[in-house]
DNA sequence: TCATTTTTGTTCGAATTTGAACCACACCAT
DNA sequence: ATGGTGTGGTTCAAATTCGAACAAAAATGA
């Protein structure tokens, strides 16, 4: 029980600024796609991962992995995107049990007649909004949590004990947990 | 027509970068809700912004519009945190047929219970990672991208394919809009 | 070689989310 | 007031998403 160590002022404002930023522009990109192809951002980016993979494919976990989705979820969308002929199903060579998701020539088309549409919203909420610094400094940032991300073992820290971790807390004496209810 | 100004290629890894990240975060923060406390970080966004709130509520509309979430959504949330009995609804005094959501007690408790391993996850996954100035570029950055968002009228703008049905028809005339099939 | 443990994908059920369709009430100009 | 328009919320159907449970096919190792 360690006591927690709150938000301050502006790093609950760099939070809040990321949730409603994240939030909005996901929405401005799901709303374009739908509305200027019929696809889901979903869908976009597992045509995108294909499309830039070797071969145009990709085997299930991986791709999963790549655009950050549960195994059942892209089950799921492959299959849709399968009824669509945006994408096919083969067996892999090399692994009995293996599925590859192919990009097919129609799946090709589709992503590159969707792509300047996309690539205009996210240029124009994000990526010209910024300064050179700043983009690079995104880079760095989202690199960073995604390493200790990586890192961590997904199934345990967080909450409870504050087992291992690298942050030099005051390890204080006083459970005095309490101190601000709203914090984000 | 304007042919596509693609993403360069720090542009694009800013945008792969980005969107890799806020899935693996969000991944996270759900999972460590849902672990530590049964509840889901909707759940989670709601409760905080009516905590923060004078009085411990909202109208759904402004409730809605500061957790990015559509109204069917959030009449859903509420309904939900509603039967758990961390919030409740009630008449909205100056509006007939206005509906307030109200934190209770309750509500009150599970915030402040489950807060401390929610910032644990934020901290630890992005807060901690930044330094002093990174932390206040992201500000700065997703201030901008909420900003560009606030401004642009959300129905329009972007990009909009130019005019080409999603039958089949590979259009003849060449567009120069080519110069890069993978995007993003 | 054979049993044990992992890894791969899919299936299934439950929980969410969104947009469109709908009432009830509020606002505004006539 | 009063008809027309705009808002606020909910309901509804359809699409997704995830995790747990499974069946098959590797990979391990004794």
């Amino acid at each position: 029980m360690a006591d927690t160590r709150w938000l301050t002022e502006s790093e609950l404002g760099a939070w809040m600024a990321y949730l409603r930023a994240t939030h909005l522009l996901e929405r401005r990109v799901e709303e374009q796609l739908k509305a200027d192809s019929g696809l889901t951002h979903a869908h976009y980016e597992i045509l995108a991962k294909l499309s830039a993979s070797p071969g145009g494919q990709l085997r299930m976990t991986d791709l999963a992995r790549k655009v950050v989705v549960s195994k059942s979820g892209l089950t799921y969308q492959v299959g849709q995107l399968e009824k669509r002929g945006l994408v096919e199903r083969a067996d892999c060579p090399s692994d009995e049990r293996g599925v590859l998701a192919v990009l097919t020539d129609e799946g090709t088309r589709c992503l590159e007649k969707t792509a300047p549409g996309h690539v205009a919203v996210v240029r124009a909420f994000l990526i010209d909004q910024l300064t050179p610094e700043e983009l690079e400094t995104m880079t760095r940032i989202m690199s960073k949590a995604t390493a200790a991300m990586a890192a961590a073992p997904e199934g345990a820290p967080g909450g409870k004990a504050d087992t291992a971790r690298a942050d030099g807390r005051k390890a204080g004496g006083k459970k005095t947990k309490k101190g601000r209810p709203a914090s984000a």
